[in-house]
Formats: structure tokens, sequence, C-alpha cells
DNA sequence: TAAACTTTGTACTATTTTTCACAAAATCAC
DNA sequence: GTGATTTTGTGAAAAATAGTACAAAGTTTA
């Protein structure tokens, strides 16, 4: 499963898919190759980092040359299991919710919402961008049945513990948290946070108090 | 404008806006005294890691005490510029957009949504959670004039450039970009970079290659 | 073929962030 | 009031991340 041989740091790892996603826009801009430098000037990461982040995975590129684009390209590919496809629900179908079923993330990528579900008697039994609403009641049975590895998590942040609980009953290893709460989960369940008003609390914070400093 | 003493480290920034909510919500359940190791528990943050960020901004704290919540509060009210109301314009509304306009920043917050611009006729002229929907040729106006600071942009990703340059002449300072495209400004614009899909995939890396790690 | 040029991969250095661990100061219990 | 207990604030160490700079190895040009 873990099937790279040396470790990759963490900081490294969050930048894969955006190399990825950088690649396939190359790719399919029919480029062949392509440097550090101008893969720096794309997604905004020093050119040093790019390279050492590269090298991790061996050398990939070639001197005097850069980087194959094709070869990168199927390397990540592999490297991030992108023909492994990771089943994800989707548990609280409002506004935000709504957004994910529509972002199709299917289109070349690895994973797929399959399921999602609501309290809301109007949105049970409806479908949006094919994803079929169930009610919240049937949440364990179905991600059970359905085995479901990763739950995004777009609830009022009153019900996202319990609801977490139940999800981590229910066999999920990864949630994508976007309600405020910080969820209790035993270590070997991974939670990602992403708070929206923390993020924008933040970025006031920087313009005030940063008032000519380098990018996050 | 920058008004303390010290430069924060950015890590710790980024903290502040998180500290500040779970005091609110200590305050209001009515509890007057917190510990680093409370804290702690409650926000899934290293107690020593708190005590250090707190002690930037001086002693906050009473050795073999904790910290008064109700003096922290308000400190951090300060701090946060909670009293200076910073302007906000939403551009796109989009599903992900509409989710922004109906999450209220107001409440107890120091950003508000003045202004929400789309292309869609069938949207503009339209109210959504009291922000009024303007029409995107409009926009360069309407910012100027509103004095608008902070554009949250969720608009599709081969618009994103054009509308930034126009945001960055409207004199726009910071930008939240929910596009997976790079954006492209001045040294002196701030930019914070939410990538939906990079989030969801990095967290299926991390699933596959980390079975068993500490968390983000 | 040879000289000029390009670009990687990485040793080394710098910076940032986190954590340990403990003296000092205060509270708490009785 | 006194001793046990709690908890901060921080020096120092460790860990993580980023960036500089350059030899090496290739490509390109002519």
């Amino acid at each position: 499963m873990a099937n790279e041989t040396v470790k990759i740091p963490q900081a490294t790892a969050k930048r894969l898919p955006l190399y990825y996603r950088f690649l396939k826009n190359l790719h399919s801009s029919g480029k062949q190759r392509v440097s550090s430098a101008e893969l720096s000037e794309a997604v905004k990461v020093d050119s040093a980092t790019i390279r050492r982040d590269f090298s991790y995975f061996g050398a990939l590129g070639k001197k005097g040359y850069g980087y194959n684009v094709n070869y990168l390209l199927s390397f990540f590919r592999k490297t991030l299991d992108q023909d492994e496809l990771t089943k994800v629900a989707l548990i609280g179908v409002g506004n935000l919710g709504t957004a994910f079923l529509h972002y199709n993330f299917l289109k070349n990528n690895n994973t797929k919402i399959e399921v999602a579900f609501d309290v809301d008697e109007g949105k049970v039994g409806k479908t949006i961008g094919e994803v079929p609403i169930f009610h919240m009641d049937d949440m364990d049975k179905q991600i059970v049945a359905a085995d479901i590895q990763v739950a995004i998590l777009t609830v009022p942040a009153p019900v996202a513990q319990p609801i977490t609980d139940r999800l981590v009953q229910a066999n999920v290893k990864g949630i994508l948290n976007f309600t405020p709460a910080r969820l209790n989960v035993p270590a070997a369940i991974r939670v990602h946070h992403i708070d929206l008003a923390v993020e924008l609390q933040s970025l006031v914070y920087f313009l005030k108090h940063y008032p000519t400093e380098t990018e996050e």
C-alpha cells in the first residue's frame, strides 16, 4: 500500500496534486518538455523546491533538457494512484455540499462521490450531478455497503461530532471537514480541516499586519 | 496599521482566528478560565505551541492558573481587529458563491460581504443573504465606489486571471481564490489559495501512503 | 566536433516551526 | 500558613521546510 521507498515530506506530498494538474494542462496543450523554471512560473513554487520535490522520487529529469511531460505525467499518475478509485460520500447537501456535487470530481480524477446524505426530505431521493441523495438515517448502512473510504463533511457544526462518530464506526478512513468543529477521531483516521471563516479572517489579518510580505 | 511590536510568525498568525473562535465558545458557555492544555484538546494544537503563540503578544496568562477567558477574548478582539470592518466582494454566484452568501460572515466577525457579482442576468438584481448581486460589467466601478478591500473569487477557472487583473486595478488588496488557477498579481497583493480538488486529492494521498500518521 | 548554453540534482546554508523540559510563580487544600 | 500541585513562559534542541549555488551532464548551435 505505502509503495514508495522513502518517506515523502508532508509539504511535498501536499504539492503533488498541484503538480499533477499542471502537468495534465501542459500535456493537453501538446507540450513535450518542461523545465522546473517554467513549472515554477505556473504553480508559483520556487523552482529549486520543485526539483527537490521531484528528486524524492528519483531522477525524473534530464540535465540540459528538463522533464519529459509524458513521462512525468505517467509517473505521477502511478504515484498518486490515479488509476485506483477512492469512493467518497458527501454528508450534508446544503449550498456547499451542492457545490461539490456539481463539481464533478470524477473527471480525470481518482475520487468519486458515490452517494450523498441529508436530513431534508425534499432532497432525499433526488439526484444532483448524477449522485443520489439518501436520508441521513440510512447513512451508516449505505456507507458500509458501498465501501466508502472518504467523507466530505458539509453539515452544521453542532452535528459534526456525532456524525463523525458514525462515520468512524462505518469504517471511513479519511474526512474532509468543512465545519468549524475540530473533530475527535481515533489516531488511525485522517482529518483534513478546511475552515472557510478562518481562511478569510487570516487573510484579513495578514493584510493588516504584513503590509507587503511574501505569499502564503 | 501594523501595530504589534514584534513580527508574529505566519504559522501563528494563521492559528489566531481559530483560537479566537474557541475563546468565544468558551465565553458563551460561561467559562471563566482556561489552561493551554484544555485549549489544546479543543483546537487540536499542541499546548506548548499555544503557549508560545500567546507569548508573542506578551504574558497573557498566570502561572498555576491559566488564562482568563474574558481578558484573552478582548485581547484577541483588538489584535484581530474585530472592531474594524473589512469590506468583501464575492465574485461569481455559483453554488460555492451562494454558500458564502448564506454563510453570514457578519456575525461576530470583522468581515462583511457587501456586494456580489455574476454574469447571469437571472441572478443580477436579486439578493442572497442580504447581499445584492450586480452584473459583472459593473464590478470595477462598484468595487471602487464601495471601497472593497478583499474579494472572494468563485468563478470558472478560465476567467480567473482576467477578473483578477480587474480586481487589482480596482484596488483590492487581498483575494481568497477558490479557482484552480494560480493567479499572477503584483507583490503587494495577497492571495490565499484554497483548492478543493487538491485538498481532496492530498487527503487521499495521505491515506494511501501514510497509513497511521500524525494530522495535517 | 567543439564550444556555448541549459538545466538538473543536491550539498550546504538559512529560515521557520514545533517540541521538550523545567524554573518560576501562582493557586489550591487543609 | 505551609506544602503539594498546577500551569505558565521560555531557553534550548529538534524537526521540517525552503533557498542558494554550483558541478555535472546533458542539449543546442554552428
